[in-house]
Formats: structure tokens, sequence, C-alpha cells
DNA sequence: TATGAATGAGCATTCATTCAT
DNA sequence: AATGAATGAATGCTCATTCAT
């Protein structure tokens, strides 16, 4: 086959993709609650039903491959805030605040993704790669602050494990009061975490 | 109805509910992933399938009392240890240790909970309340450590608050990693804290 | 359980099989062709969809029960010609009779056999236990008038063996044939028979 | 168009059909019990989903053209024994033969014919006029082996007629009964004609 | 109160066929 | 003629809940 259809069709099935990812959280975000209908995805995309089955073996297929996007677009983000040229102190509320409002914006895809176990297909080093890069970015943060002279000298690798699993337990923790206003919680956590590395 | 044959039917009412309680646990540790179906619960639990709608209106009310009860077990054992006579650095492991080893047993159940949403059902004020139970015993023990200078003197209240969503955000993290021997995770928070709390 | 009830609830059982045997033979012969839908099954005989499956564990193991109840149908009338108190000759034309206009009675139903393969459903012990009766009936219908010298003497084993494969060959092409008027060759095919066993 | 175009066309028509042919052949043998999906014939063929449209107007017809092609095949063979210079006991042994192992190397296919209702696509003169080629490879033989003084003088029409008919009944029964080793009933056959047949 | 048979809505997936390229 | 992605109708089975006994 020619380079020219070749990269007309991997054309093609990317936007049958993207088309697909928005779909599904849009249709996640209408049917509140509800687990989301192949159908409506199809529907919504403007495909037909059948035609998901070309892109994705089944419903659980589709529902990681947007899981798996999303993980990545906030990671991206934090990624990006990271990179900025943001003081170090600020860099951490910024990035912290970033992962509340994502989590708040698609709470409903991330439970529906409890709900059909995604993270039973996700290969174990994947996660722990994902993962990690989330605290690589906190690492990083700290490593600057401290060579800013703006925080104390903190063990950074351990600590910003613990700073992480702080902000997804504070987040956890609000989505179980149903409590969706999260910038109040963001950033008393941040004086919390500033308090703490202040020298 | 006389007092006797009243208190009767409330003993045969609670005897219901505990062997329904136990029957679901069993029902769901069994059928990893699966949700409990009312039939084997009412199998499980020796009764009838319609029997357990003179008990609970729904499944999700089923699953409700039994979530309760769950967490009640659990505050239950973080206030013993509280209350126990161990100096103030040993309690917040073991309390760290009991959380830990509470959700890995249970985990499938709290999985479940966020299926049926359960967290819906239950009225704000009554969530508030188990959290800030749970919160205070982590901030009875700071007090108790500062007090035995054995910790230094931080603000207990924000600090507490910040050691419990740590330890939510941690489990969820080995939950969502399939980790489930989480003894290592455990001790290594604990030894954060205390470093953190040390004079 | 007292006896009674059980009792009842066998007939009770026994009636839903029965309703439901009837439903499927109306169902299949009324929608020529097609397979029958579990939901028609179910409202012909006047029950909800999901009854169905308290008596059946799937559409095929219901099939199968209608195929065996149907075999078990041809089989007792073939034994009762086979009893009675005919001459041997005439005994011979009308079990061959009752063969052919059972078949084409039933013949869709007996596609459907095929289709869903539910030969394999059968054990082979079954499968030739049945074969055997069919068989023996001819062997003794045989073995009587050779007695009563209206036949004369063949081995009986083997040749009712044959006599009766030449008859499921017959039935086969006819239906192939898609000549379902199969009186005439019902009468040919003895009259064979009978010219092969003259004196 | 030209001449030679048209024939370039009729080959290439011919070299396609006998492609699916033996794919189909190859797909049903491959898949026991699953009917073959277009797409897996056209894969097998080489050829494109499409294409196979080009040659046939649907599935049932693509079907059908197996069909009479295999039946054309096994008639020719029966052709072929019956004007060979064999004796004619031989020769019926060696039909009888010839129609056993071919309808067992090809049963699951006849299977499918009957799930599909494919006689119903053939003309009814033309399969009679196929019945009568096979019946009448039969009377050669009846009345060859009477002129040969092997055989006693039998109404060949007649006979070869219900010898067919008693040939397709075993097989049939075999399939039931699902024993697909079927030299030994078509050697105990064959001995039943002879014996019929001996003078 | 207890029983447990009956109810029936709900949905992922397949695959023959089409048609734009 | 060839391609193969897109189409979309069609259906068996589950299981929470009810209700007659």
């Amino acid at each position: 086959m020619s380079s020219f259809s070749e990269k007309q069709k991997q054309f093609k099935e990317q936007a049958a993709h993207e088309a697909i990812y928005e779909a599904t959280l849009k249709v996640v975000s209408r049917q509140q609650g509800d687990t989301p209908k192949m159908q409506d995805i199809a529907e919504t995309a403007g495909i037909a039903t059948g035609t998901l089955y070309n892109y994705f073996k089944n419903k659980v297929e589709l529902l990681t491959f947007v899981d798996d996007k999303l993980r990545q677009t906030v990671l991206k983000k934090i990624k990006q805030v990271t990179a900025s040229n943001l003081p170090a102190d600020e860099k951490l509320r910024s990035v912290t605040m970033e992962i509340f409002s994502f989590c708040r914006a698609h709470r409903i895809f991330f439970d529906l993704a409890e709900q059909f176990d995604l993270k039973a297909r996700i290969p174990r080093i994947q996660k722990e790669n994902g993962l990690n890069q989330a605290r690589g970015c906190f690492a990083r943060i700290l490593s600057e602050g401290i060579q800013q002279q703006r925080f104390r000298q903190v063990e950074t690798t351990m600590t910003s494990k613990h700073i992480f699993s702080t902000i997804v337990g504070t987040i956890e923790i609000q989505k179980w009061l149903q409590d969706y206003e999260m910038s109040k919680e963001a950033d008393e956590l941040t004086d919390f975490f500033l308090s703490y590395l202040k020298m």
C-alpha cells in the first residue's frame, strides 16, 4: 500500500478515535450515573453502532482507551505547569489546583472506570510509569524550590510521593462527601504543604 | 402489642440484620468482581429472597446498611487503639495499620459501594460526623504526643486532617496499582509522619 | 416439605413444561424457517420471558426437551401399532405410514433440531436406545409375519435395521425434493418391503 | 467487447469461482459448527469482502453454488465407477463406499446446506435430474449384474431407487449418532444388498 | 411474616450487505 | 472490477422486585 493511503487511513483512524473519545465523555457526563450505552456513544460520535467495533474490540476496551487518554491529558497539564517558569511555590499551588479541577471535571468518568475495573486492563508497568511521572513533577518542583531557597532541604522522592497521596486522598474524601467545590480544599492543602516546606 | 412481643420482634429483626450483614460480606468476597445477587445473599443468610425485602426496601438500602456497619466497625477499632495506653507514636502506627488492613480486607465491598454510589444515600451530616470522629482520633493522638513531648507542637486539627487524607490517598493508589500487600506502605507512611512530628 | 405441596409443585412444573412444549411447536410451525424467539415462545405459552429460564437453562436445553418429547411421541405411536392385533403386513404398512406422517408434520422442528445440533446434546446411549426400540418394532413385526407364515424366513435383526434406514432415507429425499405429499412414497415403499418379504 | 477480452473475463470469473469454492470448503471444515462468515471466505480466497458480491448476489447464492458443485463432484465419481469395467457386485460396493466417504468428508457442509435451506434454491427439475442420475447409476449396475448373471432378475428402477434411499438413510442415522466411522456400515449395507441380489 | 416463582425491561455484540473510492 | 470500512437490525439472558399463597 502506498505511503499516502497508509497515512490517510491512519489519519481517519485517529479522527475516529478522537470523535469516539469526545462522544464518550459527552455521553458520560450527560447520563450522570448510568453506564453509557454503546449505541449512544456511536450516535453522539456520528457513526453507526457497528463502526465502534472497527475501532474497539468491546466496550471495556473503548473505555480503557478513554481512561488512558484522560490520564495522559492531566499528566500533560501537570508537566506543562512543572516546566513553566513560575516560582516553585506557585508551581506547587498550580499543579495541585490542576489535579483537583481535572478530577472534579471528570469525576463521573473516573467513577465509571472503577465500575468497569479498568485498572485491571492497564499493565502494571504502565501504571507505575504514569504514577512516577506525576510524582516526578512534584519532586522536580521540590528540587527547584530547594535550589531557589524557597523550600527547606527535604528528601524530595518520599516527600513528593506523600504529597501526591495526600492530594489523591483529599479528592477522594471530597468526592465521598459529594462536595465538588474543591478549590477551597486545594488551597488549604497547598498552604499546608508550603508551611511544611518553608524554611 | 405487648412490650414482650415488641422486644421479641426487635430481637428477631436484629438477628436478621446480623445474618444478612454477614451473608453479604461472605457473598461479596466469594464472588470477586461480580455484584452480589439478592438471591445469593438470601440463600447464604438462610432466608427466602422475598424476606430480604421485609428488612430492606431494596438492594441499595441493604448495601447501605452493610456499608454503614462496616464503617462503624473500623471506627470502633480506631477508637479502641486511640483509647489504649500505648505511647503516642505507637498509637499512630497502630491506627494507621488498622485502617490499611481493614481497607484491604474489605476492598471489594468498598469498590461495590462506589459502584452503587452508596455515598449518595448517607446524609451529609452523618458522613461529616464519621469523618470527624476518625480525624478526631488522630488529633487526640497528636495532642497526647505533644503533651508527652514525643511530638513537636503542631496544629493538631489541620495536621490530623491531612494525615488522614494521606492515608486514604495511599490506600487508593495501592488499590489502583492492585497492590494489596499494604503493610510496607503503611509502615513507610507512618515513618514519614513520625519524622515530620519528631521534635 | 409436605408430600402434598411437593406434588403440587411437580404438577405445576409438568403443566409448565407441557405448555412450553406446545407453545414451541406452535411458534415453530407458525414462523416457518426463522428460528423461534424465546419471547414468542413465552408469550404463546402465556408466561413471561424470564419464567422460561426457571424451567430451562437456555434455549438449546428447551429445544432439546421438545425434541426428546417429540421422538418419544413417535416411538410411542410405533409401539402402539406394533402391539396391536393387526396382521403383520398391515402392521408394517401402518408403522411406516406413522413415521412418514409424523416426520411430515414436524419437519420444520426437525430441521431446527439440526440447526441447533441437538443431537450433540443427547447421550449416545440414549440415542442408541431410541433407535433400537424403533428397529425392534420392525423386528417384532417381521418375527410375527414369519410365524404367521405371511413372510418368508428372513434374518430379522439386519432386515429390520435396513428397513428402518430405507424409510429414513426416503423421507430425507422427499424433504430434499420438498415433496411433502409422502403417502404415495410410503405406500410404494411398503409394497417393496412386502414383495421382498413375500413367501 | 472483443471476443478475446470476453474470454479473459470468463476465465477470470471461473478462477474466482474456483477460489471461492475451495475457500468456502476450507473455512467450513476449519470452523466446525459455526456458520462461515463472508469475511473469512473472502480472506481465505485472497480477495476483498465486497468482491464476493461481484460473483454472488448473496451468501445463500454462494453456498448454493458450492452445494451444487459438491453434488456434481460426487455424481461424477459415481458415474466414473459405474462406467469402469469392474464386475457388477464390486461396482455396487465401490459406489456405495464412494457415497459414504463423500458424505463423511463433507458432512459439515451438508449440515450447513440444511441450515440455510439450500434445497429451496435449486429448481425441482434440477433436483430430480441429479437424483435420477444417481439412481440411474445403480440401475445400470443392477442391469449389468443381471446380464452378467451375477444378480437375479430384479426390477431395476424401483430396486435402485430403494437401494439409494437405504444408503441415504443409513448415512443420516450415522450422522445423527455422530458416528462418522462409516466404512463398517457401508460394508454391512453392501453385503445386505448383495445377499438380496444373489441368485 | 415468610416464601420463592413469576415478572419483564434492558443491552452488548455480530455479520451480511452496501457503496464511495 | 476491486476494495474494505461503514452500516444497523436483531435477540438471548439476567436479576431486582413483586405478590399470591
